[in-house]
DNA sequence: GGTATATTTCGTTATATGGCGAATTATAGG
DNA sequence: CCTATAATTCGCCATATAACGAAATATACC
């Protein structure tokens, strides 16, 4: 039952939402994601750790970078589950699509820039 | 999105959950559920709106009584899946089955005797 | 119409959650 | 080893949520 309800109670955050769909194209660096949430880096960090509790995302450092990627391999079937009814349920929001047209632009741009950016 | 989100939040309590799952074998009436989850009957009132509002399940008055059931024929798709997720994850969870075992025996408590017992 | 009663709504309280900035941690590179 | 920096954890605040009991609502029955 635990397992259930914190995948419910993951997925019932507009913002953690946006990062896991953003997640559906490819594996993003945390800077990234807090670029695309426009959110405090703290808070996109709890956000992104609630995720990975509920199974959600993946996370493997590397160097002084958190990628984050979608858990599709290796995932207990309630969590594949989860995502394919979030993926299938937002596939045509607006909101999302915006995201995505967004983080393709994004994703243009060298990572150690848009730390910088934050940084600043 | 909000669609999503406000599905998420209702199956993001254990309580309204169980509630959902007593719904799968049959439709039942607010007393039933109150003595099934121990709640107070506004409590859980409550939580059955929140249920209702997500279009998780139906609700429909016969004098008195008000019967709650599961939405599954009419449903938009992103319902029948979350319920299908909420089902096929939790059919062999203990408490599920516990609830289940203990509704079994309610049933044969008339409904009457049931509200009675709880205005007591 | 008046009373009993099943359910909901309201008001309150305690806890959970989401947000931020500051402090901390871990790692890359001089 | 020391500095810079990406990410996380911590401490705080504002709002949301779950719980209850009391009051209100709606319906059956006399």
């Amino acid at each position: 039952m635990n397992e259930i309800i914190d995948i419910a109670k993951a997925l019932s955050d507009p913002n953690r939402v946006r990062a896991l769909m953003l997640l559906t194209g490819s594996p993003l660096c945390v800077c990234q994601i807090i670029e695309m949430l426009g959110l405090a880096a703290s808070t996109t960090s709890k956000h992104m750790s609630i995720l990975k509790q509920a199974g959600l995302v993946d996370a493997t450092k590397k160097g002084r970078w958190m990628h984050y990627s979608l858990q599709s391999k290796n995932a207990p079937r309630q969590v594949q589950k989860a995502i394919q009814w979030i993926v299938s349920g937002l596939e045509n929001d607006s909101l999302i699509q915006q995201d995505k047209a967004k983080l393709q632009k994004l994703l243009k741009i060298d990572k150690e820039e848009i730390c910088r950016k934050q940084r600043s």
